[in-house]
DNA sequence: GGGTTAAACCGCCACA
DNA sequence: AATGTGGCGGTTTAAC
């Protein structure tokens, strides 16, 4: 249920006691810095609130506007709270749940990030969907929320209208995948570029990528061959050259891959050509065709079917929307 | 849209 | 004992 969101977006932040102050400046940051080939702000982002409240490091954030922006807003994003009602014991302040339930009935798109998670699930609003939250905060939220069905091994997962990421840095990749579906890769990944962050974490678009939590194992034994792939992903590349690549078993091959990336190579090859053929429909007048051949899809047939599939629209259609009219000069 | 087929996937298990 | 590896083969997937 992907929609084409209007030009100036209007996202209210609601900051909650017991904000963390990571959550509030990532996501002002990313959606406050999404701009259009032309510079224009893509996003027009208020922080509000019921009034000044206590982050969880011991200083006071006095928002400008109040609840009555989540009557407004196009997108309410809830940052995470490490401390009262919500991850304590399942209470949320009145006026706050009715301000969030009414803005979900209305249609708007409900984000968290990290604990804010919490605040959704009091409000009712994951009732038997599904959502992510930090990873450390598992067990407590879980005892609490019982009815949401939690992934806690993803940075983020997408279930429409609703939208929940992992813990603190996750945010920034849940941010950067509401722009880059909103307005397209280019602008993502430019406001992913001045902000000096990945455009994304490997693994490519996907709603379920990796495992946030941190491995003690260290580094990751496939990433390499990710690398060597995405180089060729014109080329035929088979499960066999990749393993070879890694210089592992087939069978070695596919289990780390999947513990790493949170997708089988297929998939995972999959959705980076189909990443690699909405950059080349957005960004330059290849057509459809050239556009599948060069991105390792094959045919203008396959392009239509896998984009249809993963975003719901037609090669031309995408073009229409997303196309950027010209490269900008600035760095 | 449905059928065919080769590749990919992954549970299972023996082995290092 | 615990953990990582990789072959086997039944099932699934997606390209044609």
């Amino acid at each position: 249920m992907r929609k084409n969101w209007a030009m100036r977006h209007s996202v209210a932040i609601l900051v909650l006691d017991g904000i963390v102050p990571f959550d509030l400046g990532s996501s002002t940051q990313i959606l406050g810095t999404a701009r259009d080939a032309a510079g224009k702000r893509l996003y027009s982002v208020r922080v509000c609130g019921e009034g000044p409240v206590r982050s969880e490091h011991g200083f006071t954030v006095a928002p400008d506007y109040g609840l009555e922006e989540l009557s407004t807003a196009d997108t309410v994003l809830v940052p995470g709270v490490h401390s009262g009602g919500p991850v304590r014991d399942g209470t949320l302040p009145s006026a706050v749940r009715e301000a969030l339930v009414a803005a979900a009935a209305r249609g708007a798109r409900i984000v968290s990030i990290c604990t804010g998670a919490s605040v959704l699930a009091a409000a009712g609003l994951l009732d038997g969907r599904p959502a992510a939250t930090h990873w450390n905060w598992a067990p407590t939220i879980s005892r609490l929320y019982p009815q949401v069905r939690w992934n806690f091994d993803v940075l983020f997962v997408d279930d429409g209208d609703v939208l929940t990421s992992a813990g603190v840095g996750a945010g920034i990749d849940l941010c950067l995948h509401i722009v880059r579906s909103d307005f397209g890769t280019e602008v993502a990944n430019r406001a992913a570029r001045r902000c000096v962050v990945p455009p994304w974490r490997d693994g490519g678009q996907a709603q379920f990528i990796e495992r946030p939590v941190p491995s003690a194992g260290g580094g990751s034994a496939t990433e390499p061959t990710r690398a060597w792939a995405l180089d060729r992903l014109a080329e035929p590349v088979t499960l066999e050259a990749m393993a070879g690549h890694a210089r592992m078993s087939i069978r070695t091959f596919t289990r780390h891959f999947r513990s790493e990336t949170g997708l089988s190579p297929r998939q995972w090859l999959l959705r980076q050509r189909v990443a690699h053929a909405q950059l080349l429909l957005e960004s330059t007048d290849l057509g459809v065709d050239t556009v599948a051949r060069r991105s390792g899809l094959g045919s203008a047939t396959a392009l239509r079917q896998h984009l249809q599939a993963t975003i719901g629209v037609a090669p031309s259609a995408y073009r229409r929307t997303f196309r950027q009219p010209a490269p900008s000069a600035h760095r």
